[in-house]
DNA sequence: CGGGCCGTTGAGCGGGCTCAAGACATGTGG
DNA sequence: CCACATGTCTTGAGCCCGCTCAACGGCCCG
């Protein structure tokens, strides 16, 4: 079962959880069907019904909103191993949508089979819960980020954010890794527009703080976009759950 | 047991999914402490160890963090039926502080409890994790208004959720309830400074759409006030849980 | 009667937006 | 191989929404 597509989301909920090998043979267990989708393309759709939960095997996603007449908020950027609509297992209807950012194969899971996997498995019923309970956290992070700090900030705090996720997820270090975003995403995240997305990065880079190429991120200078960002992990709860 | 203080919380809970008596019964014997707290009050604080969970039994509360240089972000406002920081339960430490905005009587239920009873119960393991989905998609909502809408809209969308909210938790309707939020506070909530909320709460009444005094609301035109605030209910999921 | 807290009002400023155009890279079809 | 379309990044100029700073009035409570 070691090959199971599945095996980057369990190692991320260990990451926060222990999981005894019952409740995790029974995760890997769960069936699924993997599928691959090209950048643009969605997984999920706002206001629609979703049978099926998905487990991110490798690229990134976005989860967003639509508001008003087009206005458009990016609401969590997901990377390999994070778990996407946990909340299609209990909630009849989604309330965003979920799209690929770049090459994505995603493996989805009937949401009757996770169901019946929260009712006979505590232990992983904790697990998603614990990783429902992160994402959580993170999203009130987002919220107080748009809402209180000035763009320069967001956007540094962004940046801090990812890095640190894809380190902990081994998809790269904190100061140097792949962010399939393009500016006008970046300002969809941050609630900015694209060109002042654009300028604050310039003057980020001009600084020697942080440079992206080719939707690349290089960090050269990490304790100060932490400073400029007003970062501080505590929020993504790195030391995971109690006993 | 039906004169437990966990009432409102249960029956929060059961609008959501349906309960089981073994699973229900076992919620409403959780132990547990009443505790009453005066208006800016705080029932647990942000970067500290939370060994409890919360049900609000009467008055208001918010979920709120600091930002920077002492900006504050209010992140939820909590009425009676409310659970309040289920996280508590499995993760180490808080990252966001809960405070009274009225009077308020809460009721503190161990951590371990919670734990045991997530392990024992697997309908009432449901119902809690169907809660926390709820006020994640609530926190979404959140992230899109302050990042999307205008003032005006940010406002006017508060305005309806805490109506729709109120009424289906049967502690007012929809166009008249107490808010007992300054118009700091309501800015806090929103992004904005309280001198611009003054004046969009001032535009708002001068054209008949809603009005406050003395911290109630009346809402004298609801078709106009959820067309200002571009407000769908959807995203608070009110059909519940599916089978 | 004094001191907070809250709501209100005015005047001026500025961060981020809007609109518009151009550069560059990629891909596509003829 | 070129013509063309598309998407992204970049730059400039002007404007406006919401902020800042400051003062005042009403109310409650000691």
């Amino acid at each position: 079962v070691t090959g199971s597509a599945l095996l980057p989301f369990v190692t991320k909920l260990e990451r926060h959880v222990a999981i005894g090998s019952f409740d995790r043979e029974a995760i890997l267990a769960l069936p699924h069907r993997v599928e691959q989708f090209n950048p643009g393309s969605y997984l999920f759709r706002e206001d629609s019904t979703a049978d099926s939960v998905c487990a991110l095997v490798s690229g990134f996603a976005c989860a967003h909103k639509i508001v008003g007449l087009g206005a458009r908020q990016i609401l969590a950027v997901y990377m390999a191993g994070d778990g996407i609509g946990l909340e299609n297992a209990f909630l009849e209807l989604t309330d965003h949508s979920i799209q690929a950012l770049s090459l994505v194969h995603a493996a989805f899971i009937p949401a009757e089979a996770v169901r019946s996997l929260f009712a006979s498995h505590p232990g992983a019923a904790r697990a998603l819960w614990v990783e429902t309970l992160i994402d959580a956290a993170i999203q009130r992070e987002w919220t107080a980020n748009i809402g209180q700090r000035s763009a320069r900030a967001r956007i540094a705090h962004v940046l801090c954010e990812i890095g640190i996720r894809q380190e902990a997820a081994g998809l790269g270090v904190r100061n140097h890794y792949e962010l399939p975003l393009t500016q006008e995403q970046l300002g969809d995240a941050t609630g900015l527009t694209a060109v002042h997305v654009n300028r604050v990065l310039q003057g980020l880079r001009s600084e020697g703080i942080v440079q992206r190429e080719n939707r690349v991120v290089t960090v050269t200078d990490w304790d100060e976009l932490t400073k400029e960002g007003d970062f501080l992990v505590n929020y993504l709860h790195p030391a995971g759950a109690a006993a």
